[in-house]
DNA sequence: CAAAGATCGCTTTTT
DNA sequence: GCGATCTTTG
């Protein structure tokens, strides 16, 4: 048995707070490295030791698979035995679960299957040749992108107004897209998490049920909850349980898909009574790294400041260097990471090189070719997204749900037997008609031949064709009626297509895709004793990041959204240029410069020892050559933190000193054209100041109210300040940017 | 139906 | 400038 002291020993005095805080509404602010992941999974063990709350009481949501195992593992660590009936998993995941439970309450069957991004456009298509929509003019991704934002803001399509053409086409497709989703017995991501939120309102007592079992629901990154799944939240919170919610808002990164950080300020006014706990304390980087990553993340409003420290001491400093062009970049990245291999001063798993779009990996991956330097890949080529993968699900698909015509149409003439578009057409209008499906006709064709009634509707050989086709889709489906291993079905669908007849075509690449097939049909052994429905749940909820590799000795080439949630010893940021990061498209909205400076942040923070940043004078883009002027983050990067150190750097780079030039990020406004020797320059941006409201006097905040000045620090430039106000009670404070008067008594 | 030719479009991508 | 994807053509 455990005892309460193994719980909380090794648990600094915050999370102590937080893991064994009485329940009710808890807002934990987690800074990067501060233990969120311990303090979650503690607080798990603890409520079910201590408070004694059974496992199948709690609720845990997550945002990818990759978190929920973690966590799941580490609580049966601290437990010593799985919790039994513990809910642990990705909101998509756990609203997929309670929709195949209350399926009788909702417009679609419980075998419904979820539809990627890619089958939400070829659904879109539909919709746009039934509606005789222009194609060409109104593209189906930016459609599909336009309806995933409406309902990512939960808006159906009777809530939206169009003022344009475009807007009033994006409507209507929404509408019969919709429409189509539902006669295919199908769902995209957004409708998990609404179609969730519509039940609970809809049904009160369904509600009251998840409500009243969840007593407790905890959140991991929180401030990634977009309304949805803030809705979602609020509902079960609705009879009185107890919350706890852990996020960061300098981490979100998720704005584009809906995500609103602006969760955790409602998460404070809507729930009055809720007690915040700060996570200050980093367990991994160096204090330069933290007081790096705190310059460039200061510049952010709508934060609750943060000091993040350290016990790791100052560590090294950061190395800045820009080169001619984005080659040399790379080339000194790769050649940087190779010597210091070589030299037995890294290993390859410490490294980590990141960037703002994956189009840049490019030419990291050249030069890491050319230094003879193995390396990971993180995203890019998406194994789940590969042809032939797509292929077999959407068999594995059109078995399960037979309503399924995305998948239906992606596989009738594949490989090809003969029925072209023209038949399929036929064969769907021809179904629609009868209010069938066309898996319906096809299995009755498939079942009686000749002697079906709807064999007459196709000329020629059409029909037998079909018939041929439906009666291959019977036999798999009776394989699983007699509740053969999935391997079995697997295997059986392969022989009857002879897919690898039609997909190795001898070549490199047709060998690789038929290895890929066989790769999918291992990952169908493991859900052999459960069966095809948990198997394409899988396939569609899980992620190739889920699926990473880990343990290789390589140094690994990650997006900056990639790397959240990771750390390395040694991390290199490259593209730190204006239009790479911050992204071009970002610089008109303050919004999204905001989310840009979270980005950087996030990779700031991702080091544990060193902290490499690069960029490039000009970058090779949509053929020729751009110029490049630094990132405007880079200003915000104080110089006393950045050095060169003399680590082993290519001779190509004996340009203009790196020295010179960090002078001229510093000094910005008015850079230098002399080759001067290097001198830090000096902290202009925020000159020494004098306390203004010290401890004990009292202050008014715009917002806030009056309060009691606890505690005031001058640092950086800066003071910040420590106050306990009356209404709303703690809070820390930036004086120059909070706008606190003093309260003359 | 496959191969060659034309065209598009180009952030990020937990699920 | 490149690769994916759609269209045309034999």
């Amino acid at each position: 048995m455990i005892t309460n002291t193994d719980f909380l020993s090794g648990l600094n005095p915050q999370q102590k707070q937080a893991v064994t805080a009485q329940p009710g509404h808890i807002l934990v602010l987690a800074g990067p490295g501060s233990g969120k992941t311990r303090v979650l999974t503690h607080r798990i063990a603890y409520l079910i030791t201590q408070f004694h709350l059974p496992p199948d009481n709690i609720l845990a949501v997550t945002f990818t698979n990759k978190a929920a195992r973690v966590m799941e593992s580490r609580v049966e660590d601290l437990l010593g035995e799985k919790p039994r009936g513990l809910w642990l998993g990705t909101f998509h995941a756990i609203c997929a679960r309670i929709l195949r439970r209350e399926a009788d309450h909702l417009p679609f069957g419980s075998n419904f299957v979820i539809y990627d991004e890619d089958d939400q456009q070829s659904l879109v298509k539909t919709a746009l040749r039934e509606l005789n929509i222009d194609e060409k003019m109104y593209k189906a991704a930016s459609i599909r992108g336009a309806i995933s934002a409406a309902k990512n803001n939960m808006q159906k399509p009777e809530d939206l107004t169009s003022r344009t053409y475009r807007e009033e086409v994006n409507l209507r497709v929404y509408q019969r897209y919709q429409e189509l989703l539902r006669a295919n017995n199908a769902v995209d991501f957004d409708d998990l998490l609404n179609e969730v939120v519509n039940l609970f309102e809809a049904k009160p007592e369904v509600r009251e049920r998840y409500s009243r079992r969840f007593g407790e629901v905890l959140v991991d990154e929180f401030q990634d909850t977009n309304t949805a799944q803030y809705q979602i939240l609020r509902h079960l919170a609705l009879s009185g349980n107890s919350m706890f919610v852990v996020g960061d808002e300098d981490q979100s990164i998720y704005r584009w898909r809906g995500a609103d950080y602006r969760n955790v300020q409602s998460f404070e006014r809507d729930y009055p009574d809720c007690q915040k706990i700060l996570l200050e304390q980093n367990y991994r980087s160096t204090q330069t790294v933290l007081d790096a990553a705190r310059a460039v993340i200061d510049h952010n409003i709508n934060r609750t400041p943060k000091h993040l420290f350290s016990d790791n001491g100052k560590g090294e400093k950061i190395i800045l260097n820009d080169l001619m062009d984005d080659k040399m970049e790379a080339d000194f990245v790769a050649d940087t990471i190779q010597k210091n291999i070589k030299a037995k001063l890294w290993k390859g798993s410490d490294v980590a090189v990141m960037y703002r779009t994956n189009a840049q990996s490019r030419l990291l991956e050249e030069a890491f070719l050319k230094a003879r330097l193995p390396y990971r890949l993180v995203g890019a080529q998406r194994f789940y997204g590969r042809r032939e993968v797509k292929d077999i699900i959407a068999y594995l698909r059109l078995i399960y749900n037979p309503s399924d015509e995305v998948s239906l149409t992606r596989v009738i003439n594949v490989p090809t037997r003969g029925i072209g578009d023209k038949s399929v057409s036929t064969l769907l209008q021809y179904a629609h008609n009868l209010k069938l499906s066309a898996g319906d006709v096809l299995s009755e064709l498939g079942k009686l031949g000749q002697q079906s009634q709807h064999f007459s509707a196709f000329s020629g050989s059409i029909g037998i064709k079909l018939a041929d086709f439906g009666s291959m889709l019977n036999s798999w489906r009776e394989s699983i009626t007699k509740g053969f291993p999935l391997t079995r079905l697997f295997q059986q669908i392969l022989d009857d297509i002879r897919y690898e007849e039609y997909i190795d075509d001898a070549s490199e690449e047709g060998h690789q895709r038929w290895e890929n097939v066989l790769e999918l049909g291992k990952i169908a052994t493991e859900f052999d004793d459960r069966g095809l429905d948990e198997f394409l749940e899988r396939l569609a909820l899980v992620s190739d990041q889920d699926t990473l590799a880990e343990g290789t000795e390589a140094p690994t080439l990650l997006t900056l959204h990639a790397a959240k949630g990771l750390e390395f010893a040694v991390v290199f940021i490259t593209g730190l240029d204006d239009g790479v990061l911050p992204h071009s498209r970002s610089l008109d909205d303050p919004e999204e410069m905001a989310e840009e400076r979270r980005l950087l942040y996030v990779g700031i923070t991702r080091a544990k020892e060193r902290l490499y940043i690069t960029r490039a004078d000009r970058r090779s883009s949509y053929g020729g050559y751009e110029n490049c002027t630094p990132s405007r983050f880079l200003r915000d990067i104080p110089a006393t933190l950045v050095m060169n150190s003399g680590i082993i750097m290519p001779t190509r780079t004996s340009r203009p000193s790196m020295e010179r030039r960090m002078e001229n990020y510093s000094n910005w406004s008015t850079p230098s054209p002399t080759y001067g020797s290097f001198k830090p320059a000096p902290r202009q941006s925020k000159p020494p100041v004098e306390q203004r409201f010290p401890a004990n006097c009292r202050v008014r905040h715009e917002v806030w109210g009056e309060g009691l000045v606890v505690k005031s620090v001058l640092e950086d430039g800066d003071e910040t300040v420590d106050v306990f106000f009356d209404t709303v009670g703690f809070k820390r404070l930036i004086a120059s940017l909070a706008k606190l008067e003093i309260v003359k008594k």
